[in-house]
RNA sequence: GCCCGGAUGGCGGAAUGGCAGACGCAGAGGGCUUAAACCCCUCGGCCCUUCGGGGCAUGCGGGUUCGAGUCCCGCUCCGGGCACCA
């Protein structure tokens, strides 16, 4: 561990310790506890800061070291403009590596979960974090799961959970279903195994109710939110607009409709595609000559995981299923494909094929020796180049739409249809229904009971919650089924309806359901008659400011906006957007390779605390550069934060007025020095420039230094005005260093509570300001001139100046751009 | 393939269209010291210089403007998102 010690600098001994100052002010911190939000004679404004809570998997890492001292900048600055700041903190309790930790180790998982809380809980403290320590939660406890079930009844009323056998995304390795959010890459989120596909009875919410209102709502956050967040939500929920189209087949009593975003190129369709592994497929197949051929073909598309489907240059395959559709518009007998590069969840699940003029289309009209017709004017023949053309117009061989532009001809063919009744305009989603249900032990269990003579019948709500049962006995290992099926007393129940034999629902909810409203909890983490309270609601909700990483910008953030308006619909909350303000952290990466818990964690932030202290690691995360970037660990160096700190701290010493003298007595030019940096450090955190709010102290520092070493020295008000400054504007960085600071400036704890210093607008109006003259553009001179000087009075200056005359070489000026009080530029003739 | 970002000294990074490189790291020089560390001060984009200064500089090429790191057009490279979504 290092000392700074500044025994022979002339500035009076003492040395700055790190460590000693969070031994002393710690239990100080834990007694007057200065970030408590919950008195009821509080008449602080408010403002809610939320930082998204973790997963306790085991101590802090390095990543929430970041995250946590950029939320506590915002907060504690939000405290010192004297607001009444909820900075709430929590625990995502339930998930996977608690499960698997009691695999492989035999604990218990609540037992190794509440154990990481405690570790986590503890080094927060000690990283002085202001949370509000009286409004903790864990979402693995009975007393929130609680109101996931009750969340998930109201749902299942009002038609927004339910029951449904598709093929979903399957973990080999973890053993469970997965939603479509969860899958990167073909590949689970959690453990990196390619996901394969498995036709299964799942639990859903129905998200995509609420798709148009989850887009269109985005509007409010524009400007609050990154952009590229918004961006990435935009292209998830993946609206298209267009039209379905209904094809007659031969040998079927109803016909086909297809979606597609070109109904204008409808007279361009040559074949008709439906989903390989979709019902209508196997229906059509059923009793023609193509059945077997088919089975086949889809036995092999099963076997084809999500990584290889992913591959868009794979070479078209399919099966002819010897029958026709017929075109609606020209009565054009068409033959129909099975095929898997036709998706059966999106759209029909069925297309018209117009391989003139999409890409994927024609791939398979090659492939399969299928005519090709443009119905869109354009330079290049598809035929000939291999690549679908997408030109606006002029339509050809399209009988009503001929020589109209796409737009023209998707209204004209959209109305025909409509008059004949064979299509209609149609909107359609990337979005899919949000999969809820999990075959894992350590989640919340779903409250339902399946009777075989009442079918599904939630629990009711008086019996709720449905409490885990213990581990002991159950065997946790990842076999496709939930373990809860086997507690021997819990799955076995009487039917609430019918009073005869049941069983519960084996399987738990996806922790996103946890996250999904845990920022409500907080406003009365211990109410027992309902989920949050709505008073407390009006009073801080939607969360003001929220900070957390990118790696939420679909899953989490699109969940929490979808709950938050079904609550709205509910009458439970009256806003529709849980998060006004979002700020994205970057990671902290070391050597440009991520910290992730797989690459073992190269930094370990333990190490890094023992050997520089809590200030200094939190200053260098805030310092390193702007919040939304990734911080480098190897271009960072705590040590030269301590440095800094010491520097600082010692100002402290070099004060001698005593504390409350009256700063205006002070010496001007030190004051509007300070003041001026203390506004520009205001502005830069109100807009997350923290590094710069950061360097604005650095300067300050500075310039007390020499104030006090060269300056009007030690006694005079404006220096203690200035090493006060220092102080308060540290609190938000280097809470330990600050609160030791304002201790040997004669006063009493806490710093944090002391009050934003004000600035005084007299004192950032300048009495004189640098002029810079240019000639042709190029800075020939400065001017040292009053702000208020005249135009011409400022040129007449520039003119007179020597070395501009030396520049102007005799030319004569042809041109003068005057900008009083800052700027010259003469523009000389030829 | 489509959609977003980004590129500034040896390094992290600053700059409402108006002094490019704030602040810091690493570096050099000096002070303090028996010495080192710590601390304090000074210097610092590159090239040339008769030491007055001059030239070139914000990924590359154009443009707008009195003036461009900043705005516009066209590239290159890097990062991210989506991707057989009809």
């Amino acid at each position: 561990m290092s000392t700074y010690t500044d025994a022979d600098d002339g500035y009076p001994a003492a040395t700055f310790d790190p460590h000693a100052m969070q031994e002393r002010w710690l239990p100080v911190w834990d007694e007057i506890a200065p970030f408590r939000s919950g008195a009821t004679d509080d008449d602080r404004p408010t403002k809610y800061v939320l930082d998204m809570f973790p997963y306790p998997s085991g101590d802090l890492h390095m990543g929430h070291a970041e995250a946590y001292a950029l939320g506590d900048v915002l907060a504690r600055y939000w405290v010192q403009r004297g607001f009444n700041v909820l900075h709430p903190i929590g625990w995502d309790a339930f998930g996977l590596p608690a499960e698997n930790a009691a695999i492989k180790r035999g604990v218990d998982p609540a037992a190794w979960t509440y154990e990481n809380i405690a570790t986590q809980r503890a080094s927060m403290r000690r990283y002085a974090c202001s949370f509000d320590w009286d409004r903790t939660l864990n979402t693995c406890d009975p007393e929130y799961y609680h109101w996931n079930q009750w969340f998930f009844l109201q749902m299942y009323e009002r038609g927004l959970a339910y029951r449904k056998a598709s093929n979903v995304n399957w973990c080999p390795n973890c053993q469970t279903v997965l939603a479509n959010e969860q899958v990167v890459d073909g590949r689970c989120e959690r453990c990196d195994t390619p996901v394969t596909k498995r036709k299964l009875t799942q639990w859903y919410f129905r998200i995509t109710e609420y798709a148009d209102r989850l887009l269109d709502d985005m509007d409010q956050l524009v400007g609050k939110w990154p952009d590229k967040v918004l961006t990435m939500q935009r292209n998830w929920i993946g609206r298209s607009e267009g039209a379905e189209v209904e094809f007659a087949i031969s040998g079927r009593e109803e016909p086909v409709t297809v979606y597609t975003t070109r109904p204008d190129t409808l007279y361009g369709a040559t074949f008709f595609v439906v989903a390989a592994d979709s019902d209508l497929a196997a229906e059509l197949a059923a009793g023609t000559p193509a059945e077997e051929e088919f089975a086949a073909y889809t036995e092999r598309v099963r076997a084809t995981s999500d990584i290889d489907r992913l591959a868009t240059d794979r070479p078209k395959t399919g099966v002819f299923l010897h029958r026709h559709a017929t075109n609606p518009v020209n009565g054009e007998q068409i033959p129909v494909y099975a095929s898997d590069y036709v998706l059966a969840d999106y759209g029909t699940g069925a297309i018209m094929a117009v391989p003139a003029h999409d890409q994927r289309d024609l791939d398979f009209a090659r492939a399969f020796d299928l005519p090709v017709r443009a119905v869109v004017q354009s330079e290049d023949d598809p035929v000939e180049t291999g690549v679908a053309t997408a030109d606006d117009g002029p339509h050809i061989n399209s009988g009503p739409l001929d020589g109209l532009g796409t737009a023209a001809a998707i209204e004209r063919i959209t109305d025909v249809l409509a008059e004949r009744g064979t299509g209609r305009a149609a909107v359609n989603y990337r979005l899919r229904d949000w999969l809820i249900s999990r075959q894992r032990y350590w989640g919340t269990p779903i409250p339902i009971i399946h009777c075989e003579s009442c079918g599904e019948v939630p629990v009711p709500l008086s019996d709720l919650p449905v409490r885990l049962p213990g581990s002991s006995g159950l065997d946790l290992k990842p076999k496709g089924t939930s373990p809860l099926g086997a507690a021997a007393g819990w799955a076995e129940v009487s039917c609430p309806q019918c009073g005869r034999p049941a069983r519960r629902d084996p399987d738990t909810m996806d922790t996103f359901v946890d996250s999904s409203w845990y920022f409500l909890r907080y406003l009365n983490p211990r109410k027992d008659d309902g989920p949050f309270d709505e008073d407390q609601a009006r009073r801080w909700m939607p969360v003001d400011q929220y900070v957390g990483g990118v790696t939420h910008a679909i899953l989490h953030l699109l969940y929490s906006r979808f709950f938050t308006k079904v609550l709205h619909d509910m009458g439970m909350v009256d806003f529709t957007e849980p998060f006004t303000r979002l700020l994205n952290q970057g990671m902290v990466v070391m050597e440009g390779s991520a910290m992730s818990k797989s690459r073992g964690n190269l930094v370990r932030l333990s190490d890094e605390l023992a050997e520089h202290g809590v200030d200094a690691i939190r200053l260098s995360m805030v310092f390193a550069g702007p919040p939304e970037d990734d911080i480098d660990w190897a271009d960072v160096s705590p040590g030269s934060s301590n440095k800094f700190l010491a520097r600082a701290w010692r100002l402290a010493a070099g004060v001698s007025s005593e504390p409350g003298v009256d700063p205006t007595a002070g010496d001007r030019s030190v004051r509007t020095t300070a003041h001026r940096l203390i506004d520009e450090a205001s502005q830069a955190i109100e807009v997350y420039r923290f590094n710069v709010a950061v360097a604005k102290v650095m300067e300050l520092v500075n310039a007390a230094r020499k104030a006090i070493d060269t300056g009007p020295g030690p006694a005079d008000p404006a220096v203690r005005e200035a090493v006060e400054a220092v102080a308060i504007l540290l609190s938000l960085f280097a809470p330990y260093t600050a609160e030791d600071m304002w201790a040997r400036l004669g006063h009493g704890p806490s710093v944090a509570r002391a009050g934003w210093p004000e600035v005084d607008p007299a004192l950032l109006v300048r009495d004189e300001v640098t002029c810079v003259v240019q000639v042709a553009g190029k800075v020939k001179a400065r001017l040292t001139v009053s702000p208020d000087i005249s135009a011409d009075e400022l040129e007449a200056l520039a003119l007179a100046d020597e070395s501009v005359l030396r520049a102007l070489d005799g030319r004569p000026v042809v041109r003068a751009i005057v900008r009083p009080p800052k700027l010259v530029n003469l523009v000389p003739g030829a």
